[in-house]
RNA sequence: CGCGGGAUGGAGCAGUCUGGAAGCUCGUCGGGCUCAUAACCCGAAGGUCAUAGGUUCAAAUCCUAUUCCCGCAACCA
């Protein structure tokens, strides 16, 4: 195998905050797709991926249920690690930002670019009310003064530390327009020029007063890196990027050959992490891919719904090689993938079961039959074959286009032609008529042994997608996975070699039937374990006694406060008098509230759900004591209180009982 | 008029850059075969390629307008 030298590769870290989901395992399961790939290629490969462990969410978490940050990410990391291993993840190394070497460097960095003066002591831009400590911007002021006490403001004091993004900006929109094949896919590239580097950049605020969780600033510790330049960096730390003299290791891995992450978090994987790596002095990564997410059907997942998919789930009920074959095949590249038990099944059963298992299992029961298992070119050619051993021999190369572009999905569903080709083959020779007659007993070996070779080099084509089903093949086969230089090669495959006499079943056909009660069972597990936590963290929920739809909302729990809390909170009955949208916006309406003998304007997100002309009339709750602000320029007097569903449905809250505008909600 | 993406047989997608017979997988129907996991192979039905104009010998593909979805951004008090 020839070395074309390095390859390194990272997925974005993942949040320590709680289990993953299929859809964080699928990166996984993408970036070592890609890695084994590259490696049978002939690279060098280095894989890393790891768990982003710092920040007030995860301090929050850890706080309602009274452990350590430390050992809720401990546990948590740990999961995460657990399924990256099980769905056979071969990284390299799996960096938690927790580290003792990352946070040392981090701390390195933050003083590097601090002392090179692109890291700067700022303050949240704003304008402050000292009685009612609170912070405003231009646009929220009311004549130049607090909104809510009408009082004068003076600029911010609250410390931060900045970084100057805009110093690099225009380097960084040269080197996109230089490198086309930097951020991928492309139609994410226009998204990032459009909306942030040529409106312009705003500086980012790299460190936090407001939570301890996170590594401390050296030189200042009451502040905490913030997330971006703690996460990001891992990708050079991970491999021994010192600023003070980096490993060998680093010298050779970096640049990294690409970055895989999800489609969320492209800005600050193609915005904010060149410039930090402008401003280190240290060269850009080659290329960023954004890619897609993978959906539940429709409905968005939720643990209180039990329609959370996770990858062990999946691995318990499929196999591991069956769930990463359909998390990297039923993933497009640029669109959104979908999700359903139905297609999972559908999938395994059509093509896992039928054309590729019962391909193996057809021809090696054959070549038991006929040959007891002895596999042997005889040189009995037909015109029949060569169209076989075209499709092939020709399969690596249309792989090999798919996969500099990143198509894993297409490359898997060339490598199903190949079997696809093997199935038909086996139909236009027919085996079992060949075996009738003594006279063409050579043959039948020439097509068995066709067979036998075609599915060696179909296995080690799909070893990289799956690693246990290819090794299973050619155990099965009795040979070992093919090298890739060899691949387009047609007649290895040793001759004369004994296939094994007891063919496994690769793929067992599933029973929707038998399956789906096990599915149920998991989501009513699902539930349980839901209401279990919720009620660990002292929260009521309502049990329903019930098997069927549950709507119960995985809700964030907030600290408890007290009733003088909720005095502070005015709220009352308004009604709408009259309503129109913002046309600025897409979401406000702007109503006109009577409440008692006022009448307040009112500005809410609720367009999508309810149209002006609905709204007039409607006796809705309101809450009046809220300072006014400015929405898309227009003011807004206080809150219309909805209720939100797991989708982002809302419904009004309206008096239960015919009310009068004015009548306070106590 | 914030930026961008999308609309292709029942479902999911490719094709659009670089116009030239509408393709793939699943599903449905019919046929073949029996080595194999009721699997495999062949064939058929089914599409005004969102809508309306335009350019062209020729448009899913290029241009213009419209409708509907979806991201991102802002914002959802």
């Amino acid at each position: 195998m020839s070395n074309k030298g390095k390859y390194y590769i990272t997925t974005a870290i993942a949040y320590a905050s709680g289990k993953p989901h299929i859809g964080n395992t699928y990166e996984a399961i993408l970036a070592d797709s890609i890695a084994r790939y590259k490696k049978a290629e002939g690279y060098d490969v280095y894989l890393q991926t790891g768990t982003d462990e710092h920040g007030q969410k995860i301090q929050e978490k850890a706080e309602a249920i009274g452990v350590t940050p430390k050992e809720y990410v401990d546990d948590v990391a740990a999961e995460i690690k657990r399924i990256w291993d099980l769905v056979g993840t071969s990284y390299d190394r799996f960096i938690r930002t927790t580290d003792e070497d990352h946070e040392r460097c981090v701390k390195k960095i933050f003083k590097k670019l601090y002392d090179k003066g692109d890291i700067y002591k700022g303050a949240y831009e704003g304008l402050y009310c000292t009685p009612c400590e609170s912070f405003w911007t231009e646009s929220q002021l009311v004549d130049g003064k607090c909104p809510d006490c009408g009082r004068e403001v003076k600029p911010a004091k609250e410390e931060a530390y900045f970084f100057k993004m805009s110093k690099y900006a225009d380097r960084l929109i040269d080197y996109i327009n230089e490198h086309p094949e930097f951020i991928q896919p492309v139609s994410r590239k226009n998204e990032m020029m459009n909306n942030f580097l040529i409106p312009g950049l705003q500086d980012l605020c790299v460190s936090r007063t407001s939570f301890s969780w996170g590594i401390p600033v050296d030189f200042d510790p009451k502040h905490v890196v913030y997330v971006w330049l703690d996460a990001l960096t891992n990708y050079i730390t991970g491999i021994g990027y010192d600023p003070d003299g980096s490993t060998e290791q680093f010298n050779k891995l970096w640049p990294a050959d690409l970055h895989l992450i999800g489609k969320d978090i492209v800005r600050f994987h193609t915005i904010y992490w060149p410039i930090f790596l402008m401003a280190l002095d240290v060269p850009l990564p080659k290329q960023v891919f954004g890619h897609p997410w993978l959906l539940q059907g429709g409905d968005k997942m939720s643990k209180s719904k039990g329609n959370v998919i996770y990858a062990d789930d999946m691995v318990d009920l499929f196999g591991l090689d069956a769930t990463r074959y359909f998390v990297l095949h039923e993933m497009p590249y640029e669109n959104d993938g979908i999700i359903t038990w139905d297609l999972v099944i559908e999938r395994y059963n059509s093509e896992l079961a039928n054309v590729l298992g019962n391909l193996v299992n057809r021809t090696i029961s054959m070549s038991n039959k006929y040959f007891d298992g002895v596999v042997k070119s005889t040189g009995v050619k037909e015109d029949v074959d060569d169209d076989l051993k075209a499709t092939v021999t020709a399969t690596i190369g249309k792989i090999g286009k798919k996969m500099e572009n990143l198509r894993v999905a297409d490359s898997i569903t060339e490598v199903f032609a190949l079997f696809r080709r093997c199935n038909k083959y086996i139909d236009e020779t027919e085996p079992w008529n060949l075996a009738k007659d003594e006279a063409k007993k050579d043959r039948l070996a020439e097509v068995l042994y066709n067979l036998v070779e075609s599915i060696t080099i179909g296995a080690s084509l799909l070893h990289p997608f799956l690693p246990t089903t290819a090794e299973k093949i050619v155990d099965q086969l009795n040979t070992d996975i093919r090298d890739f230089d060899d691949c387009d090669k047609f007649g290895l495959y040793a001759n004369g070699n004994k296939v094994t006499d007891a063919p496994q079943i690769l793929f067992a056909r599933l029973d929707a039937k038998e399956i789906m009660p096990k599915i149920d069972a998991l989501k009513e597990a699902q539930k349980k374990e839901f209401i279990e936590e919720q009620k660990r963290l002292g929260i009521e929920v309502e049990q329903n006694d019930g098997t069927e739809e549950d709507d119960a909302i995985d809700l964030e729990i907030r600290p408890e406060i007290g009733i003088d809390d909720f005095g502070k909170l005015q709220f009352a009955v308004g009604e709408i008098v009259a309503c129109e949208a913002v046309e600025k916006s897409k979401k406000l309406l702007c109503s006109q509230v009577k409440i008692g003998n006022q009448t307040k304007q009112i500005v809410s997100g609720i367009r999508k759900y309810y149209s002006p002309e609905e709204m007039v009339g409607k006796k809705v709750m309101v809450l009046v004591n809220l300072k006014p602000a400015k929405l898309a320029g227009i003011l807004s007097e206080g809150m219309l209180l909805c209720a939100e569903d797991a989708n982002g449905e809302l419904s009004l809250m309206v008096p239960e009982k015919k009310m009068p505008s004015g009548a306070e909600i106590c």
